[in-house]
DNA sequence: TATGAATGAGCCTTCATTCAT
DNA sequence: AATGAATGAAGGCTCATTCAT
């Protein structure tokens, strides 16, 4: 790979022809990746399989990297977005949005297992663009506008702790769901989490703790950093 | 990918002269791996660094792939056991045994993040040998044994808690080795997590909780699961 | 060899570029073997000699031994289709077809001989292709549809007669033809080898000797040689 | 091939142990050969197959190819051994003889057919060795010899009537034995052979027909050559 | 814009042969 | 003489990418 590889798509696709063309190389990439695996991956393969020429496939991605890439841009982003909602929902207790939060991404995880797990082992191909961590801080900021509401005023370390959740949810949801199959499991493990984080981060669960002022219990206050 | 690549070894370095080209060979790929990137690691590439014929290297491994994986395999063994180590003495709180091995984790990680990184990303090649899952298996029973000790008698879920752990700490090391180089940094993560770890298996830090029969504070044992 | 190697040509050549291109890879590789001999014929000769890319190649024929069979192949096909006339001219006496198609068959083995004989010791790459033997019993029908008209109605054994003398001429024109080179000598072997057939097979030279009944016109009927 | 190889062995075993060391390579080069194939025939694992080490087999043969050859020539002297011995018996009718030969021949054959084919495919690593063809040219003085015997005095074109009895024989076996498994199947080839030939030859079988001066049918006399 | 044939650098792997022990 | 680890040239084949149509 190296520096040579800008991972970005040629074009936003804006026509109407154009988005169906994106589309349809989108679908059987992820098709290919998920059926046939990172080593079937081959840009010849794909066009194929998505019933387009190769040609056109490089109108739309440079390299095989950006193609790549795309595909696990547009799975963080949709994962994102869901935590997003429910993390800046008001309507509920901190505690409950965590708990709903990691539920909801360990099933997001879940739902698209093949394709994420092969996107991973896929990695060589676009783990040292730029964009790459570029999704990751943008989930890390979401957590801290979280962590801003749900934790005490004046609270140290909001962004160390932010990256620590979300690093612990994101990583764990990755190895578990390439691992395990059953969704009593998957439940099993977003309650662990969750709780950890919870506990971690002093969020009580009391009822009395409205969202916005969550009481902690006294002495739970994480001492760490 | 597919089933054709066995990736173990192919003479257990057994002779003098075995073992001295094995470690040769190996210091080249590892040399290459992290000076060179994980595409520019090919065998022809190692065993020209490693100043050894490329038949040599096929000598002692039958594929690409097995040369990663026993990469990979030392790195784990090597933290592992240091763990181990760690883990089953007796002569400290389970809370602090719980603390220096997390600590010792992710330096481990750190003191060779480079390669372990390039690791990672080189996955393909070796992802889907069943000894990769094995190595895991390895380090969670560790955890295991060391749960039955410092939980109390009858603590349900031992299996799942220990491969909660173990991946938590793992993954969390993993990608943090990979973004941060601070010490500070590194020691703060470490706190973090054995806290968070602590806290939710209701291990203690307090003096009186002796090793080998740690008093858990009353109430502080985890509900869940 | 093993199972491993489809002998099929990957493109049936209907484009016009593409009969060309598959036209030009031909040439080179026939051009290869006959000059530089089996050891040198590697795909990546071929294609340079051909003014070709290996990619190309490869676009047409699946591995190396594909090529080589294609290339016996048409050899094949050429000599049994002339075979295939002269035996099936009613215009002739059996007896002379015999002669008239064992000759050509020496002459043809002849012209091509350095190919032949080249592609003979490249056997080993395409020996065990089902292909390979089909090839031969396409011949050996051939003959058989003409003994079954040359010979007396109910003449037993049509089968193994057809087959040995399908085998006697082609391995003793293959051998022959690999060593001598002259033109007298080879009208020699075809006519001592046309003349061992035909008493084999009872097939007299004489006008009223009809088995099959063929008319032969006066003047025509073959005294020796 | 090319030019480089000679095929002579490197040493006539006289010494005990070197007979018995050669034997052993021998045997396992045969082994290899038929067992797994002329592309599985590496030095290196008839070596190990014939639990000697590579340096031994090249102590005794300059090269793969001799080894081969050397394969191929046993088996060619061991038949035409037993050939000679039949052609030149006195006590039987010059008739008796070819049909005691043929028969011979194609049990010798038939016998070591797996062998056989297997060393014809490996042509490729010998073929173009003088001694290949002196091996023939043996053979054809052993017949030759015989037809001087068996055949009026004054009998022309000797060498030419040999060498195409010579060719048609083997080749016919050669071929045969690749593909015909039935002994039933092997007798009907080489009565039909060994009748082909005496009628070309103009061999009769009449029991009159003394051994040293047979008394060949007037008329049956091959006119051509 | 779409196509897909053509390209060719380069990768993995083999295996005949050597030579220090 | 025997050994077998070491060698490294070379081969088959792939696949990201281009470009003429």
């Amino acid at each position: 790979m190296g520096r040579k590889s800008a991972v970005k798509p040629r074009k936003e696709p804006r026509q109407e022809r154009s988005r169906y063309m994106n589309q349809t190389i989108l679908e059987g990439a992820a098709r290919v990746l998920v059926r046939e695996g990172p080593t079937a991956f081959t840009t010849n393969r794909v066009a194929e399989v998505a019933g387009v020429s190769v040609g056109s496939l490089y109108q739309y991605y440079p390299n095989k990297g950006a193609l790549l890439f795309r595909l696990h841009e547009l799975e963080a982003q949709d994962t994102w977005a869901k935590l997003g909602a429910i993390l800046s929902d008001p309507s509920r207790t901190p505690r409950r949005r965590i708990e709903l939060a990691v539920r909801a991404f360990f099933e997001a995880e879940a739902v698209e297992a093949p394709l994420r797990t092969a996107l991973q082992r896929a990695q060589v191909y676009f783990y040292d663009a730029p964009e790459y961590r570029e999704i990751e801080s943008l989930a890390v900021a979401g957590v801290r506008d979280f962590l801003r509401e749900a934790l005490p005023p004046g609270t140290r370390d909001l962004d160390f702790k932010a990256r620590l959740v979300q690093t612990v949810v994101s990583s764990a949801a990755e190895r578990v769901t390439s691992t395990e199959k059953g969704r009593a499991e998957l439940g099993k493990w977003a309650r662990a989490c969750s709780r950890m984080i919870c506990d971690y981060l002093g969020i009580s669960g009391k009822p009395g703790a409205a969202s916005g002022r969550p009481v902690t219990v006294k002495g739970s206050e994480p001492r760490g950093h």
